[in-house]
DNA sequence: ATTGACCTTCCAGTAACTGGATGGAAACAC
DNA sequence: GTGTTTCCATCCAGTTACTGGAAGGTCAAT
């Protein structure tokens, strides 16, 4: 099938595709006349693969690992692991440090009266002169 | 003071100050002779409101228009609080989205052995058919 | 006069795409 | 067989908020 096709089936736009395609995580055949890529089953397959990674914000250099791991039948599945185990303490990371800002920024907002006046402790804690 | 004070009193690069400078942030005088940049204790003050609302993940349109409230005496508060609010219900999404991701894959890890053998529920969540 | 520590501008790269311009190819209508 | 539409291709620019590096001017000290 052609891209558009593709695109259709794993709701990744053409253009990611052609990227996916540029970066070397799918392979279709190409026409070598008229340069039109074809995608079989398992490029699909591989398509919807991606998509869910990248859902779980693996990067393109992760998904590439997994890909390869994936097409490896005598894998190793810590090696799976090892990366899903990395990804995850970068997530929690993440989640600490974004909480951390939401309740700050919260106290902020609930302290601010949002009316008229200028007088704002969003303002006030934005311009400390401390730290 | 020049730009490598600044930089040591704020906790920004110098890189970081020239950015915020092309881009209107702040404002330092400039020797029109050699270039220089000259940052008075006010532009510092700016400074660092920059990099703290950079920390609360403020964009630079959002710091851009924080600054300006910061400037006028007769603001509205309400209006620092919209922006605030905006940004809040930005981070609860966020925090929401990644909550979800880290659950599913804390339990695709949990579930992974992680040995020398190729079966990996991680994968097969990734290549399932279905979804 | 030269070293070294500054400072400047400009260009490229980052991540993972998205949008747009330009042009060829395939399918259909007339 | 020509016109129109829809699809496909490549290539370039833009996004975000910087960072790194090259090439070169400035300033104080040696």
């Amino acid at each position: 099938m052609l891209i558009g096709e593709a695109s259709r089936k794993t709701g990744l736009s053409a253009k990611t595709i052609r990227f996916y395609s540029d970066e070397g995580l799918v392979h279709p055949r190409k026409d070598p006349f008229t340069g039109y890529r074809f995608f079989t089953e398992k490029d699909l397959t591989r398509l919807r693969f991606l998509k869910r990674a990248r859902q779980f914000n693996f990067s393109i250099r992760d998904c590439s690992q997994l890909l390869s791991l994936y097409d490896q039948p005598d894998r190793s599945s810590l090696d799976v692991k090892t990366i899903a185990s990395n990804k995850l303490r970068e997530l929690d990371a993440k989640l600490e440090e974004l909480n951390s800002l939401r309740n700050q920024l919260l106290s902020l907002v609930e302290r601010c009266k949002g009316d008229h006046e200028p007088d704002c402790p969003i303002l006030e804690a934005l311009a400390a002169e401390r730290n």
